[in-house]
DNA sequence: TAATTGTATATTGTATACATTACAGGAGGG
DNA sequence: CCCTCCTGTAATGTATACAATATACAATTA
């Protein structure tokens, strides 16, 4: 008789608080620069301004805040060349992601691999735009993982949130589609081989054709 | 007449107090594993708990220290295994960094990276542990800032803090002072002359070799 | 003696009270 | 009409009070 109730599901509230605006944020319920305030988020949220404060505090490292000092914190505003950077600096991790999957990848890691591809695939034949960003996020989750660097997830991990808002952009653009898969099969067979230079040069292709469509589309609706 | 007296030095107590507890622990003064209890801080810096708390939560993101629900703060252990995987990702970034510098470098950052090189062969002259590690620090900010990308300054930023205690281990190594020097002029001619390719060659292997060194040292502590 | 349960205490989690300051809006004067 | 100054209000910054809980240690029982 299986009895091992988790008693154990205690979240502090700053961290409920924390990935709740942390939510919001990313989709885009906050627009940029808008106020964020204590004694109103306390109230919605049902909490004291302790939990809240402790959670912009963590939002604000995370960059998606920004504390201008005895005014409050407001929704960062991300910028065109914020965008940049971070895409530039995620063709990098991604470059190393798949560089060290391919040196590192088990047998569990293969199975997920083949797995997210597949499932990216159903997505992408759905055609649904929340269904298929998430495909996409698990599918190189899933290489982030089989790197089995810690310190490169999570740092993947933060990258990704702060351009969260901006990836819907790329996957709208339906004439690529049969390019994202293509381009996922590729990686995914390289990594299986454990071919490093095809895999490294395809994402970054891959990555790079994202790139050049969010910054054209995000650039547009300026 | 200079009249720019700086009214606007305000900072909100939980700054200074993340500056404080961040400096402690980087420097050591507090092990790993060691307990962070809040009022015990908030007495020693003279102030409340709450701002020792906010300071707390940054540190938690920053890795510093790590929470245990309901059992309070202690400083993170770092693992071999964590060192390697932050060196593995500063590989990535250095190179990175040096890329975007060959291509975005303007005249003063020129002139900063040739101060910067000077200034590191003053630092390891002066055979000053302290020195130079600000020495090679300061160096590598100047590339990185070089780079014009915000995001990568930000993250090796706080890459390099978490593995900080850690760096005087390379530098102790007298032996290697003559290749740290060749190694930083290398890098900062190639930069100079816009040779992206030499540039990031010399790197990675600057950076491997202070990753081997590091790991050695602190493989054989244990 | 070992195990277990009760209890006290110290510490975190949360809420609230007080202090300070930024900002809007109006009154008054030029 | 505009500018300046004042003042009130609402927000953040900080401190403290209260609640819940983990831990250590003592007491009790088998």
């Amino acid at each position: 008789m299986k009895l091992d109730l988790k008693i154990d599901e205690y979240l502090p509230l700053r961290e409920v608080v924390f990935n709740t605006l942390r939510n919001a944020i990313i989709q885009g319920e906050f627009s940029p620069g808008e106020r964020l305030m204590e004694v109103t988020l306390a109230n919605k949220l049902g909490v004291s301004r302790t939990p809240v404060r402790e959670a912009i505090r963590m939002l604000e490292l995370e960059g998606l805040v920004v504390m201008i000092p005895r005014k409050g914190a407001e929704v960062a505003n991300i910028t065109v060349k914020d965008l940049k950077d971070a895409l530039e600096v995620r063709m990098a991790l991604e470059a190393l992601s798949v560089k060290l999957a391919c040196e590192r990848i088990d047998e569990d890691g293969k199975k997920e691999l083949k797995d997210a591809c597949i499932r990216f695939r159903e997505a992408i034949n759905s055609k649904l735009v929340p269904a298929i960003v998430e495909g996409d996020e698990a599918f190189h989750n899933t290489i982030y993982r089989a790197s089995k660097n810690h310190k490169l997830i999570n740092i993947a991990q933060n990258l990704r949130e702060q351009v969260y808002r901006y990836r819907v952009e790329y996957v709208k653009d339906f004439l690529y589609h049969d390019n994202l898969i293509r381009e996922h099969d590729q990686i995914t067979m390289a990594i299986l081989k454990g071919d490093t230079e095809t895999a490294q040069n395809i994402m970054q292709e891959h990555i790079y054709n994202q790139e050049q469509i969010v910054i054209r589309n995000v650039t547009n609706a300026n």
